[in-house]
DNA sequence: CCTATTATTGCAAATCAATTGCAGTAAGTT
DNA sequence: AACTTACTGCAATTGATTTGCAATAATAGG
């Protein structure tokens, strides 16, 4: 349970907002799908528990999710053909960085703590508060690297 | 000269390609805007030189500048109000990453040669290669960051 | 220098993701 | 149970980007 219904209600009670079934649905699919989907991949699969469910209502909530601080949404060159996509992604309480691999597309979660310096050496020089980092790594991972098989690549 | 008009000839000759009035034209308008415009706001500028250039025409040599490995694009959450952009860049000779202001959405270049671990310990763990690096930091420059008057962010 | 080939352009229409206005519905309150 | 108003579904809209196609013009060859 990646995402806490109760604690997703309780944030948004706080502010007069309401914890519908559509809204309730969408933070269980969230959960279910875990990984890093784009905003129709949520809409696709909660069609199938619910098909008169909107997609505006999934945008919506999704604003809403993150205006709750409760997920936050990272755009990544993902996918086969590197397209670019608006992903979205449970808050954790540590930041963490994605791997995309170039070949299948496949996220990876990481943390990197060894970005603090990085980012308190930005604010030293120039004397801006940093709050926050987005650290994307493209490359090719395990799977697709095996030269023998090739095994995500030859889909293409 | 950030975008080396005779070279983007050369690499795309090389490729049967060719170098228009439009082409040489959104080179310069490139060179000429610096830092990390979006299409659009390319847009706007080239059509203060000819009207008549079409939009598709932009977003086509865009495509054909990224293919050359002259430019490259990267996705920063920057304008005054956060909102999503696709922006260019003029490839480097050194890989470059960007900080962008919250308040005034500038965005400031900056190296970070200390990523060379990040990556090569990320490659390790996973047995993936890595290619390329993409971070962003979030926050306040200083000038929107100085409290006197709020310089930036007294614009909304 | 002129001609032929075909990559590239301009245009208009199409696409695609995301947003919005509005009237009806239902969550939470009393 | 009734009330208030936030939320939903819908349809239309927006805005950025893409595409098909006929006309144009950049390069190669003569």
């Amino acid at each position: 349970m990646r995402v806490p219904v109760l604690e997703a209600a309780a944030a948004v009670r706080a502010n007069g907002g309401r914890m519908t079934v559509q809204r309730r649905l969408i933070l269980e699919t969230l959960n279910e799908l875990g990984g890093h989907p784009t905003a129709e991949e949520i809409y696709r699969t909660v069609r199938q528990h619910d098909p008169t469910l909107n997609p505006s209502t999934v945008y919506r909530t999704l604003t809403w999710l993150e205006t709750a601080g409760l997920v936050s949404h990272c755009h990544l060159d993902a996918g086969p053909d590197g397209e670019h996509s608006e992903r979205y992604d449970p808050v954790t309480p540590v930041e963490h960085h994605h791997f995309v691999c170039t070949g299948c597309g496949i996220v990876i979660e990481f943390e990197a703590p060894e970005l603090a310096p990085i980012k308190a050496a930005f604010a030293a020089e120039h004397g801006a508060r940093v709050e926050r980092a987005a650290l994307t790594l493209y490359g090719v991972c395990s799977a697709c690297g095996t030269p023998s098989e090739m095994l995500c690549l030859e889909a293409d």
